[in-house]
RNA sequence: UCAGAGGAUCGGGCGAUCGCCGCUGCGAAAGCAGGGGAGGAAAGUCCGGGCUCCACGGAACGCGGUGCCGGGUAACACCCGGCGGGGGCGACCCCAGGGACAGUGCCACAGAGAGCAGACCGCCGAUGGGUUCCGGCAACGGAACGACAGGCAAGGGUGAAAGGGUGCGGUAACAGCGCACCGCGCGAUGGGUAACCGGAGCGGCAUGGCAAACCCCACCGGGAGCAAGACCGAAUAGGGACGGCAUGUGGCGCAAGCCACAGGGCAGGAACCGGCCUCGCCGUCCGGGUUGGUUGCUUGAGGUUGUCGGUAACGGCAAUCCUAGAGGAAUGAUCGUCGCUGGCGUUCGCGCCAGUACAGAACCCGGCUUACAGAUCCUCUGACCGC
RNA sequence: GCACCCGUAGCUCAGCAGGAUAGAGCAAUGGUUUCCUAAACCAGAGGUCGCAGGUUCGACUCCUGCCGGGUGCA
């Protein structure tokens, strides 16, 4: 495994107002999650990100582990290839339980570039 | 060795890289260093308490809960010990287990009868009356019959349940009608704190079941919940008090002012309606309060060890330990390696594959219930084998 | 955290102070009718009454514990 490089600190999201304001952003469907990414549009370059993972996927166990695996995918994805300025939501799937971590990250991948193509 | 019963415990280890949340120290800060960071059920939220606020003179009624007895406990619906009933060869397990002469109600279908019982088939011929036959002159006597009046409830049949059972005597046939044994009820008295147990003797036997039907009896319970509660509190908007300035339209008046109308508010009134008050700006003060911050917040009916008391639950004493405190939620991610379990292969060295549970603290405790791959320990029971 | 409700046929609901055949409407199936379809008419089928215990002679109904779904309040 290569070392996860350290870049700066990504904020989370908490606010529900700043969820719903991705819902209606950019978004790309993969197996195991759906990436929404919201340009804020103020002058802040921060990247921001927020995890939704809901009582369907699985219990309280089911659900955090989840939400702790997006953060790492986050936290060594987002610092060099997520979009300045923006929000970024992971939103759970059922599929993505039991998924690879490394076919996670590779979608991640291929997720933010289409992101950052939409436009 | 096999099968089983009861109780207790654990529930992955090590390493590497990169992270998260509190605490402490250093630092102006960025940050650095040290140390800590889920469970036996953290779960379901089914009970019981602590704590906090609110309410409150007492009691009763109502409502809800509990329900053999004794003990433990802060308390309990929990636990321990005992009693009674049921199950198992046994270790042991299970039981909401007060009251049905305080009252009300229910017991479908079937059945003759189902709650102060009842007579369908049946049994009887002692009694009344009758029919037939025999004897007698007659009064009457005898025998048979069983449609009637009547006696009976053994047997058949119905049902979950039919008002003790078996045997002998007894009888017209029956029947606790009498007797013996068993069962049942009452019960002198003895044991036990009590539930209860034993039981001299008495009673011919009567009070069927359902109270997880209403109910009666005894005992317990005020309500809400950490989003409880306490403190701080910016800007904007808004409330109240005081002071100053000011008053929409129309009419009257020189003016102060008065009247009417429209809007708003308040109280009355079913409504029509009439009454009273008020409006804008500035300043000071007061109170409420949204986002937010601080606190409650983890040292507690606490854990461990020893000892003493107790059959035990548990309690007393002593020593020792500090063990998550976030505030929408941290306690992790990835990889390597070693365990453990199962399968396949095997040159018996091992190799390959698969699996490695249930589940995530949110004020804190005591229980209950439910989920759980696998592993360990202790005690005990029944078989079989050996000595 | 607290309070409460509902699970019955494929769907929407009845039923029940305990009594044995658990019903209704729609849907589905077969038939009649029609050139065919719809409608209409006729017929039958379809149920672990959410699950597991208990009380009772007897449980969809009463009690207890679970499972699933939903609502309200702070």
């Amino acid at each position: 495994m290569t070392a996860v490089p350290t870049g700066p600190r990504i904020a989370t999201i908490s606010q529900r107002r700043d969820f719903l304001a991705a819902n209606k952003a950019r978004r790309v469907v993969t197996p195991g999650f759906i990436l929404l990414v919201n340009p804020r549009g103020d002058a802040d370059p921060a990247i921001r990100a927020g995890y939704t993972v809901t009582k369907k996927i699985g219990n309280a166990v089911v659900r955090n582990r989840m939400k702790r695996r997006f953060r790492e995918l986050a936290r060594a994805a987002l610092a060099d290839k997520g979009l300045a300025g923006a929000d970024h939501v992971l939103i759970g799937r059922e599929a993505g339980i039991e998924r690879d971590y490394a076919t996670l990250a590779a979608e991640l991948d291929r997720a933010l570039a289409k992101a950052r193509g939409q436009r």
